[in-house]
RNA sequence: UGGGCUAUGGCCAAGCGGUUAAGGCACCGGACUUUGACUCCGGGAUCGAUGGUUCAAUUCCAUCUAGCCCAGCCA
């Protein structure tokens, strides 16, 4: 797919006239949570721009707070990135330029333009002023570099407690901006940091630490997203008065939402918890671990991603733009096979006994290269149940009626003739007779049928589970509903279905079970069961016309 | 009169002074079909509002309105 969005003409630009040869681009996550869907934005776009215009792509761990951050993650958003298919250059952690930010925060404090404070956390608020009022400078603002240093020094070796100074910015305390009000550079921490270790006691603050992390890395254009436009004032300030060689271009575009999704921690957590989803990695979640489990190519999410563009505008994206991707893609790639979600026993009354005919079908209507498979017919067939109903319900009804014939695809026309119902008047099995003359390739032209409809054998099978997904959150809700009251009790559908005897796919593998929809073999799948997940259902313009009438 | 950003059909989104205002999703018709799938045809907006500049404005200017972000020793 094209790209074609202002970064990449900023970008194009650049290059043009010279100011860069390529473009470096990172993706700084703060490893403390699972990556969604949301942040593939970010991901793509930083890996696409490094790709398309011949530099290199960073993956770089911005784990400058050792209290928030947990290694566990870092593993877990390496492994999502992989899956994506966006592959780093080179892995960093912020954690690598602590000496080297030490040394730049001391170079600031030599200048003058940074001193350490004794105020505490409220009195630094407090001074700070509000968004209509200036704030006010600390009585420590003048301290002579001489001290300065020193006590910088003192706040690493480790003569202070965690919050008794900090190291400030000296920039301007009655900015319109509050980023740029003395910002706190340093905190002291006595954490144990995952990469670092008890090495050291004072941590860098994110305003300080990512531009340099950028310039260190030779970053040319770091990528970010809107929150971030009013600390990029900092962003130059910092990079400016530390001497830093490469000068990084931060450009900011709108974040990725998606409509009526779960995507903060928080509730991830508490349906995590509270067993209503599978883990972090629950299909109906937009985690990447999620999607991916969910069978979501990562195809589709690129293309999704870059069919939208990248606006600076914020709006809410519908999932269902990512499913029609995932279609598309399926559609091209995954073999079809027969498979029935509910089945219904239909029995070929004239059909002999304990005869087996084998039926050829291929694996994909237009790609011939996914070949063809010999499926066994017989007297005892599996339809879905909703191919059937006794009474024909309207003229568009293109499927199983008493007195109505449908061909079986691939096989024979069958009627149905008669119902069997079990005492509570559930059909439990439909009785036909199929018509020889039909056979599938035979070239009949003799009559149409009412409809095609797809069969497993019934007595060649196999039993598998089926999980079938609707969004977590129900699709309406009062407006002031609770988190509890939006989730949706149904979003997980357990079925008992059939497929093909010779089937024997492995976690991972994407089908098109015929008529009905997109499925993945999930990774609960045992050697006795196998689980498929529903990807995403098969377009119907039937459901569409039902529900008219 | 704190600062920054945004505003195009139900949702997303092109367009950057002269276009019949792209495209996708969703929706509604229809054709085709041994997947009611795919594919193919057809259907809808005067561009947040108001004023201005101009022969000409969604595109420039002004004012207004609405929404988002900013007062962590979080990122």
């Amino acid at each position: 797919m094209e790209i074609n969005h202002f970064i990449d003409t900023i970008i194009e630009n650049d290059i043009k006239s010279k100011k860069h040869k390529e473009a470096i681009t990172r993706f700084p996550p703060e490893p403390n949570g699972f990556l969604h869907l949301g942040h593939a934005r970010a991901i793509i776009t930083n890996w696409s721009m490094a790709k398309k215009h011949g530099g290199h792509f960073n993956l770089r761990f911005d784990d400058t707070n050792p209290i928030k951050e947990d290694s566990m993650f870092v593993d877990s958003i390496k492994r999502d990135i992989e899956w994506l298919g966006c592959h780093w250059d080179n892995l960093f952690y912020a954690s690598d330029y602590f000496e080297e930010m030490y040394n730049r925060a001391m170079l600031l404090v030599e200048k003058g333009l940074a001193y350490v404070d004794d105020l505490s956390n409220e009195e630094i608020r407090t001074l700070r002023g509000t968004l209509k009022e200036p704030g006010k400078n600390s009585p420590h603002r003048d301290r002579s570099i001489e001290e300065n240093v020193k006590l910088f020094q003192a706040m690493k070796n480790g003569k202070y407690d965690d919050g008794e100074k900090v190291l400030r910015a000296k920039i301007d305390m009655s900015s319109s901006n509050m980023n740029m009000r003395d910002p706190v550079i340093y905190r002291i921490q006595r954490a144990y940091h995952h990469n670092t270790k008890d090495k050291w006691l004072i941590y860098p603050m994110y305003d300080f630490a990512h531009p340099l992390e950028d310039a260190i890395e030779g970053i040319t254009h770091s990528l970010c997203s809107l929150e971030f436009e009013d600390h990029r004032p900092l962003y130059d300030w910092v990079v400016e008065h530390t001497k830093m060689k490469n000068k990084p271009r931060q450009i900011e575009f709108g974040r990725l939402l998606i409509a009526n999704q779960v995507t903060g921690k928080r509730y991830i957590r508490e349906l995590v918890e509270e067993n209503k989803v599978m883990g972090w990695d629950d299909p109906r979640l937009i985690t990447l671990s999620g999607l991916r489990r969910r069978g979501i190519p990562k195809k589709a999410i690129h293309n999704f991603i870059h069919s939208l563009g990248l606006p600076k505008s914020e709006g809410e994206t519908e999932i269902e733009m990512l499913y029609q991707h995932v279609r598309e893609h399926l559609n091209e790639t995954a073999p079809v096979t027969n498979a029935i979600v509910e089945p219904l026993k239909l029995v070929i009354d004239n059909y002999p006994e304990d005869e087996v005919e084998y039926v050829k079908i291929p694996n994909h209507r237009r790609n011939k290269e996914l070949g063809s498979r010999m499926v066994p017919f017989s007297k005892h067939v599996f339809i879905e149940r909703s191919d059937f109903l006794e009474e024909k319900p309207n003229r568009k009804w293109r499927r199983l009626s008493l007195g109505e014939e449908v061909r079986l695809m691939h096989a024979y026309f069958v009627k149905a003739n008669s119902v069997v119902k079990d005492d509570n008047g559930r059909i439990i099995e439909v009785h036909c007779t199929y018509d020889p003359e039909t056979k599938s390739g035979s070239g009949f032209k003799g009559r149409k049928p009412n409809g095609n409809i797809h069969f497993v054998d019934g007595t060649h099978y196999k039993k598998v589970e089926i999980r079938l997904f609707e969004d977590l959150l129900k699709e309406e809700y009062e407006k002031d509903a609770s988190f509890e009251e939006k989730v949706n009790p149904n979003s997980l559908v357990i079925k008992k279905g059939v497929i093909e005897e010779k089937m024997s796919p492995e976690i991972g593998d994407k089908f098109q079970f015929m008529r009905n929809g997109f499925y993945v073999v999930d990774k609960d799948s045992t050697d006795k069961t196998l689980v498929f997940n529903r990807i995403v259902p098969l377009r119907s313009s039937y459901k569409r016309k039902k529900r008219k009438n």
